[in-house]
DNA sequence: TATGATGGATAAAAGGTTTTATCAACCGTC
DNA sequence: GACGGTTGATAAAACCTTTTATCCATCATA
């Protein structure tokens, strides 16, 4: 159906040779007259030459093509906004270097090797690793280099990670809120997320900047969100008085802040709040939310140009980049006062200025 | 460097026939016996073969990949949110059947033909189609079918179109908002978008209901959005008594909340706040934001399910579909009240309950 | 004993490109 | 006149798979 290399020549009246020469370069035993390339280069102007570049990479054994794996892509528009960030970066950087990008989903873990080795990518950037031994082996050992992005880094496995530090950014949650006079500060945490290597980081830079900031923080500070409206009530009537709040991500937080809102708690007066993962998402929030930074758009595109080194140099050196966490502090966090203490008063109407924003009645 | 075919049936003491013929079935005129097939399957399992996807395509013409095409990928985290809801919905039609997806940004608009018809895919969506005439041209003559999603569709190009009816969805926006009892109504636009197809739609569906609701409706009424946070307090000071703001997008519509807010306008007291395209981002603000909702995720599930048909059947007649919208009525919009027309405040200090979230003191 | 069907397997072409090795011709020099 | 260097160009292999055409037995039927 297309036009190929073999009617160009004909067209032209010379060997495939000469014109592959002509129109891609190298070959360096092959030497064109002037004339020669002209008329080559107007016979494949006048042809619409394209070349085919399966057939390219299939001599060359190189695509330009680079898969980003995605564990769950499934929810991409509900989940939390770094998803889109890291896309956002990997696909910056690798389109600045004339990559092509293609999304896998739902990779089985049974043929991970498999779907990484068949040809169609040159590397591939793996979004939040899993953690079975089996399928780090095999990655390990991949025919292409795999760069683990946002994954806190397992010990052992010759792979090169870009993560961040999130034990220390949990700490600078602590600190802020410590600074600020609070004292009693809930970690509100999300089913299902609870084991991966990245929550327990967090936890654990939380647990131990409470110990050493002399805050107590038990087992009973920590919560699992549901999306239940009512939650948030339940919990401020019941709990003992927490200043503030520790939202294990920008989604969860998000969703503290309506509902203290909708409970006519006034955010930060009566409540301060922190997220993680300071977003665009967080600048849209009333108040706009301070949160723990993660410089996910660089860490994606740092991830992309060791790839290119891998395949520019031969592979390098498995490493573990770890990149500092910052705070964005926003309006959601202020002094705990004093006048917080006194603050039992019926959360079932809410009394505050605002409506109830689900009614919308004046 | 892989394991191929040959390697496989030099281990099993076949021909390259027979293990293609096992390991992929097809090729109707070659039988294999029992014993060979498990000799065959062993020796792959056992050297671990992995078939060259890139051969294959090179051989059979087909790569199970399509392209996704975007104008501006550039900002794909900070802009509206339904490129987002775009890729999810082409994503997870894609994978449902084993489709690949790769993403083309800032493709030359010089090389289109060239860059869809290199062999790497089988087919492309085209988000938010140009309007230049010879791209449209190259794209109806390209070797591999193109679909064009939400875009408003031309009338003459021979290419399929699925869109929205954006003039319809403005309708709506009136319809609700002089059910309310509003008169006057604020269009905030977006500066550098207000000349494509879907923009100008929208604003003809406002200015036509207008019309037939018998709502005043004047060029003074359309403003650009900038991202200067005093526009808003200027607006609201300067201009005759609107009472409703009809925003050309979500991201536009969720600042104008924001900055009321910080004003200490309320809404949907003072104020009643309509967006264009409703996403899960309308669910987060304070309060929910009423859009209009174009059923994005079914449109591009729909735009995906086209280009398997061509690809499965051969072309189709070109087509276009058009799909209804509807209104989320959350709550930004309230009824106008005759309180409202003594709005004339001071507008500087804010004097709402609320504190100014940027300074975040008690 | 032909004839023909069937089961089992293979050779080889095709798909489009890259790249090495080879060749022909020409010019200049010793 | 033999040799070497340079310019201009090509043939052909290799990349790996799919698929058609072909082949050889074997076995049943007429």
């Amino acid at each position: 159906m297309g036009v190929t290399l073999k009617d160009v020549a004909e067209a032209a009246g010379v060997s495939i040779t000469a014109v592959s020469k002509v129109l891609h370069g190298s070959g360096k035993s092959v030497r064109i007259a002037k004339e020669t390339e002209t008329a080559i280069r107007e016979a494949a102007q006048r042809l619409q030459y394209v070349p085919n570049s399966v057939a390219r990479s299939l001599r060359t054994s190189r695509t330009r093509t680079i898969g980003l794996v995605f564990e769950n892509f499934g929810s991409l528009s509900e989940g939390p906004m770094y998803y889109v960030l890291m896309l956002d970066g990997v696909a910056q950087e690798l389109f600045r270097n004339h990559y092509r990008l293609t999304i896998l989903a739902e990779v089985s873990h049974k043929h991970v090797g498999g779907t990484l080795s068949d040809g169609r990518m040159d590397g591939a950037i793996w979004c939040k690793l899993p953690m079975e031994e089996d399928v780090l082996a095999q990655l390990a050992h991949s025919r292409i280099p795999v760069v683990a992005l946002n994954t806190e880094a397992p010990t052992h496995p010759r792979l090169t990670y870009v993560s961040c530090d999130n034990e220390g950014g949990a700490r600078l949650v602590v600190d802020h809120l410590s600074a600020l006079g609070h004292r009693r500060v809930l970690y509100v945490m999300e089913t299902g997320e609870d084991d991966t290597p990245d929550a327990t980081a967090r936890l654990r830079g939380f647990r131990r900047a409470c110990q050493e900031a002399c805050l107590p923080f038990t087992e009973d500070d920590i919560v699992f969100w549901n999306r239940d409206a009512s939650q948030f009530a339940d919990w401020w009537r019941s709990y003992p008085p927490h200043t503030g709040v520790f939202a294990w991500n920008e989604r969860v937080a998000g969703a503290v802040l309506r509902r203290a809102h909708e409970c006519g708690v006034h955010v930060p007066r009566d409540l301060s709040v922190v997220g993680f993962d300071s977003t665009p998402f967080c600048e849209t929030t009333s108040p706009p939310l301070t949160a723990v930074r993660q410089p996910i758009l660089e860490m994606a595109k740092h991830a992309a140009r060791i790839l290119f080194e891998s395949l520019d140099k031969g592979p390098d050196e498995p490493r573990v980049f770890t990149y500092p966490c910052t705070l964005d502090v926003r309006g959601s966090t202020a002094p705990a006062a004093a006048v917080r203490r006194n603050r039992r008063k019926p959360v079932e109407t809410s009394n505050g200025p605002i409506l109830d924003a689900e009614r919308g009645n004046p």
